[in-house]
DNA sequence: ATATATGCAAACGCTTTGCAGATGG
DNA sequence: CCATCTGCAAAGCGTTTGCATATAT
């Protein structure tokens, strides 16, 4: 049993939650993963339970701090938060739709922070999406225009 | 009749698109205001027009590259882009969901494009939104704690 | 005049809910 | 054993679509 899966107990037990299977499934399929759409989850872990118990289940997860839901493109996606994996924000590419992780940076962290006090705001999270041409799609683009 | 409306007229015309009062009220609709969700917008132009046509409206609007959905909180919000206003970035308070504006910050917008680059995307788009507490709120916060 | 856009109502897909039975602590 | 959770099926809600009519150019 991984310290992942540890945490999740315990993260459920100071709550008075079980930890049943299908949480486990859910958690399981969270892990070591990109932002994930419902859909994706959903394909993940059907062997495993019912479409109410995983919306039950991320809802859940959501309250407890366990997963966030962030905007890429134009539907939601699901991830692991910051107190199951490092902070970091991502790129998406609107050609074939990847998403990237981006390299965490103190730099844009202090100044995000720094623009919130400035105008009298506590900040305490934040999300950042940048869209574009990934590599690959560079590349591709370029030989269109050069054939 | 304003430059701004002129501006819409011509991004309509250029597509071979007519300008009709419908689009002109959604267009009115969102001028000089903070995002949006598509319920507000409803309830701001539902004596002009169907739901259908709210929802045909923004999504050319959108195309046109007049419009541009945020993830603010839990749901999209819709804004005029940076054709029709200055570029800029959203607080959002998790205490009374009032949404403030950021000024524009040429040392994010660059860190953004460098950290981009450096892992080989080509930037065209981003989007920050910075969550916490309001001036109004940390004041209220305060109060609870010194009562 | 004619292509385009709208309103209406029905369909659609994602998400939530009520409830009886199953499961975890 | 008792509270909690799950699966199922039905309901709910935001959004999209087909089609006949109205409108813009």
């Amino acid at each position: 049993m991984s310290d992942q899966y540890e945490k999740l107990q315990l993260f459920l037990k100071k709550h008075g939650l079980s930890a049943t299977t299908q949480r486990r499934q859910v958690f399981e399929a969270l892990q070591y993963k990109e932002p994930q759409s419902m859909h994706e989850l959903w394909l993940a872990c059907r062997q495993q339970l019912d479409r109410a118990t995983l919306y039950r289940t991320i809802t859940l997860f959501e309250q407890l701090g366990i997963v966030q839901r962030l905007q890429i493109g134009w539907k939601y996606k699901l991830e692991l938060s910051n107190a199951f994996q490092p902070h970091h924000h991502h790129f998406s590419c609107r050609q074939c739709a990847a998403i990237i992780p981006l390299p965490e940076d103190n730099q844009l962290e202090d100044r995000l922070n720094q623009l919130a006090e400035a105008a009298s705001f506590q900040p305490e999270d934040h999300q950042i999406e940048i869209r574009g041409l990934c590599q690959k799609c560079q590349a591709k683009k370029l030989q269109v225009i050069t054939r």
